[in-house]
DNA sequence: ACAAAAGTGTTTGGTATACACCCATGT
DNA sequence: ACATGGGTGTATACCAAACACTTTTGT
């Protein structure tokens, strides 16, 4: 009984998903998802976190189970079944210190090495999955800084349809969505004008109003 | 490891799930989903199709995959990781049959007497999820005869929906719907007047058109 | 001056909703 | 005759999509 991790990030405005080299027999260097065991006292979303937390240094993150898996063909001797966990980051220094430690890899989405087992088949479910709700659940800022520009959302988001999106609908939606607030600060590393910058703020979300963008 | 069927159908007009005294300890007599081991050479899906034809006799069910709940209280001693499955049945007399021989019964969803573990909490899980897939996959037709009037397939999704649909709106709905087949019968038995007789026809579906009701 | 990203409204077509009466038939 | 469920159309409000130019500023 196994939990696997399918951690995106976006990193040089492409989504990215973490692999690591198998550290163990059978298939032990083939590409993989950051996987662990489930301990006899956790539960499910405490394993998944526990193995996020050992192999990226991370806590606190936002995670969605997204299946249970469990192919026969895995392991001639052994049978595992695996549950699968949706990771949302945000790339960082720090992080990818870490993840190096652990022989991280962080691989383009649209270009993927081949990988061991199911695990395309998990990627490709749990990228539908974020696919079929990053429109109407508040995922995608676990993925961004505190502060984030508009053009930066967008871009986000455009990776994770695989679509472009249209900007001024795009910007109208915005700004019909109380929770994502302007701040008065402006960014001005990436742009020679300067872009203004966002925050979400879930408090901001009325009582019967649903998130959408 | 064990497999939970969250097994609905429709019966007297009404969204039914079905339940069983637990047939061991903890727990035993307790109402609870139907379960049961998965095999160490059978996939999740095929322990899944087995356990309800064990339990029902029904075989090539359209049924699929909630998610895994791995909570710790279910038993004090063993590790129980379980598996949901959400199946759809058509109610018959000879379904009836072999359910009883299980002890199985039909409980009304809106009125569940108390269910052991975190079996509601899956229970929910699974009906939340019909909710969102059942105006825009077509798996209603799991749980209707061959031919159905559009009374019966608008009852249904009422009940899965827990709300009132327009009957206007619908019906134009599914004449826009090239899958959902009027034929030339008339079925004779619900009403003076007679209601014309459907059928879903998969092929009907056109290459890039969508379901949806 | 120009390159590079930020920002900004309107029109139009389609889709969802609300709503009430007549029809056919068995009893 | 009447009770029961079957069947039908329109008007309106809302939402989604398409679309192109001006602004700011660092170099």
């Amino acid at each position: 009984m196994s939990v696997d991790c399918v951690i995106f990030t976006v990193r040089d405005k492409k989504l990215n998903v973490l692999l690591a080299p198998r550290p163990f027999e059978p298939r032990k260097g083939e590409w993989s998802l950051l996987g662990g065991f489930v301990g006899a006292q956790e539960t499910l979303d405490e394993a998944a976190q526990r193995v996020l937390r050992e192999l990226t240094g991370l806590d606190n993150i936002y995670m969605e189970q997204v299946g249970a898996f469990g192919s026969i063909d895995r392991d001639p001797f052994v049978r595992v079944i695996s549950v699968a966990y949706c990771a949302l980051i945000q790339w960082s220094e720090d992080v990818e210190a870490t993840i190096e430690n652990h022989n991280g890899h962080w691989a383009d989405i649209t270009e993927l090495p081949p990988v061991c087992f199911d695990h395309p088949i998990i990627i490709q479910r749990t990228l539908a999955n974020l696919r079929g709700k990053v429109l109407h659940e508040p995922v995608v800022f676990n993925m961004l800084p505190e502060l984030f520009t508009l053009t930066q959302l967008q871009v986000l988001i455009e990776q994770i349809l695989g679509q472009p999106v249209d900007k001024r609908n795009f910007r109208r939606r915005v700004s019909e969505n109380p929770s994502i607030e302007r701040t008065e600060l402006i960014d001005k590393l990436t742009s020679r004008r300067g872009a203004s910058l966002y925050r979400f703020n879930p408090e901001a979300l009325g009582y019967s109003s649903k998130f959408k963008i």
